[in-house]
DNA sequence: CTGAAAGCGCTTACAG
DNA sequence: CTGAAAGCGCTTACAG
């Protein structure tokens, strides 16, 4: 049930080189010719093999997708899951098929089966080791980097302004009335967290909010869990010392941090505002919705896609870091 | 930088053939010659051509994953995102890459994509259409379905018990001492909606429950915010005749209701009990948390890797029907 | 407009 | 243990 061109050609009455002319769209065929080739194949139900057109092409219009994270949830993390949702929906418009892997070590190796897949290029997403991007270079295949963090000037990356939204949303908690700031934050070896924190503690220097009056707790972590267990060992501190506000670097750990205070009957936000970052879907489904700072993930897949793209075909100079506005989306929980 | 298995062949001072051997690591070579080949294979950073081997082997060592769902969110929905990550994981250790495709139309397009690309296998996630299935026997590639619906005896399939799931859902309720109960019941020609609200039904008229005492409301969406339209437009019934208890067809739908019954002040579990069914990872994290009945998804994406691995390697006989028993997890809710 | 030939980068019998 | 040859399924100049 498997055909080749060969058997096509064949039962059309042509050579392989026409009916390959006519299968593939490209080079001249007369009309008859064309009709006799197209019925067969309709009525064969034959599909050409891209293994074999990929091979003479040089080119396999795939492309790689890579998900650098440590810990399980990867796919099914909220925000991954958008990234790909999106890069799946644009590269198709493209003509791309998208192989994924994640992988757990941040290694090399999942890196190198895309290489020996000979895919068109690569979106390496999240944070991975330095020595990847050394050894994807070496390869010169086409390659952009999503929300991950990198000094090398030479690396195309997309990032969200993440200093800026973690300025604004210290400003837009601060107008709000809040003096007494409580930190969650997550891993600052992550670009984001890092520059997240930053930018908070830098627009709340310029209000001129009190060193002391700022609580920075470090998350190992930045999951639902890590937010719960952190905020119920705090918790005493929060209350204690009247923090008014709590502010995260995820939503992940904002959600989780906002379940210990419901349960402890704190009401939000009347008694303690809550503000994350990130805006994933169940920022708004939760009771009460938390105020956030929204990533458009949804745009920077996509995006990513279109400039691989550019990357693959055209090999233009193009710019190299690519910023993505934050916003603030305002919910119950300020 | 890129090299072929000529050039290296020529380098370490043999044949193709032998080069081959070595790199490949099936065949005679000696000592001497496999280390000066290796050599030159580590200087140069030789990656051998997948798209070449795979044209001699007749196989690709990839498998296609394909989800049909109308609606976004595809990928980043909470119960695909982590059937991906348990089938990426899978795969990863029985040496495939995975080619991931969703599908917005269910047509036959995406999965004429994956045979172009001569997947070695296939697996088909979700409802899709007839045709489908019919077109994908053409080609007879090995493929198994997840989480669809298909009365065709000789597709492989992996569903959950959700009929025997519904029951349980009902028995446990009940056994709780509810005697009326809300019921929203998502689209009824999908699978698992349909069978979660007959088995939920039947489990209530074995108990005795009245007839007039089960309020049936259909929904036409599966996630939060229909969910949560839903419960807004009926909460007045709910209330006025007091029912005791919420049940729905999955999570989502369950926790868009609750947000309108937390924010109309109404206490879970004191006043309204609430059970959903899949066990999402937000069904945990919500405040109340919520009881359901836990599917298994991160099995069935490991199942489905290990059972398309045999399609494909052994191409044994094997049952058709694989069926996940569900499990009640009792939170907050109730 | 059409066909014979070469080639893409490998592997695999087959001889030696 | 090693190498020459054929072949996987296509496409692409090149002649005609």
């Amino acid at each position: 049930m498997k055909y080749n061109i060969k058997e096509i050609a064949l039962l059309a009455g042509v050579s392989k080189s026409t009916a390959s002319r006519v299968i593939s769209g490209k080079g001249y065929a007369s009309p008859e010719v064309r009709q006799r080739v197209n019925e067969i194949v309709e009525q064969l139900q034959y599909r050409p093999n891209a293994v074999a057109r990929a091979m003479v092409a040089k080119r396999t219009n795939s492309i790689g997708v890579i998900i650098f994270r440590e810990k399980q949830p990867i796919v099914s993390h909220p925000l991954y899951g958008k990234l790909i949702d999106s890069i799946l929906m644009a590269a198709q418009q493209r003509g791309y098929s998208v192989f994924l892997k994640t992988d757990q070590e941040m290694s090399i190796q999942s890196t190198d089966y895309m290489l020996e897949q000979r895919v068109d290029g690569l979106i390496l997403i999240s944070r991975l080791q330095k020595n990847v991007i050394e050894h994807v270079k070496k390869f010169n295949v086409p390659y952009l980097m999503v929300n991950g963090s990198t000094d090398d000037p030479e690396v195309v990356h997309l990032v969200s302004k993440d200093e800026i939204g973690g300025a604004r949303a210290a400003a837009y908690l601060h107008s709000l009335g809040h003096r007494k700031f409580f930190i969650l934050a997550g891993p600052q070896e992550h670009r984001s967290h890092n520059l997240r924190l930053q930018g908070f503690r830098e627009e709340l220097r310029r209000l001129n909010v009190e060193e002391s009056h700022i609580h920075v707790v470090p998350a190992m972590e930045s999951d639902f869990d890590q937010g719960y267990t952190l905020m119920a060992k705090h918790l005493s501190t929060f209350i204690g010392e009247a923090y008014s506000v709590l502010f995260t670097t995820n939503d992940m750990l904002a959600l989780g941090a906002m379940k210990v205070m419901l349960q402890n009957a704190i009401r939000i936000p009347e008694q303690a505002a809550v503000m994350g970052f990130d805006d994933i879907d169940f920022a708004a489904a939760y009771s009460p919705s938390l105020t956030t700072v929204k990533v458009d993930t949804t745009r920077m897949g996509r995006d990513a896609v279109v400039l691989l793209d550019r990357l693959i075909s055209r090999n233009q100079d193009m710019s190299k870091l690519y910023e993505y506005a934050s916003e603030i989306i305002i919910r119950q929980s300020t």
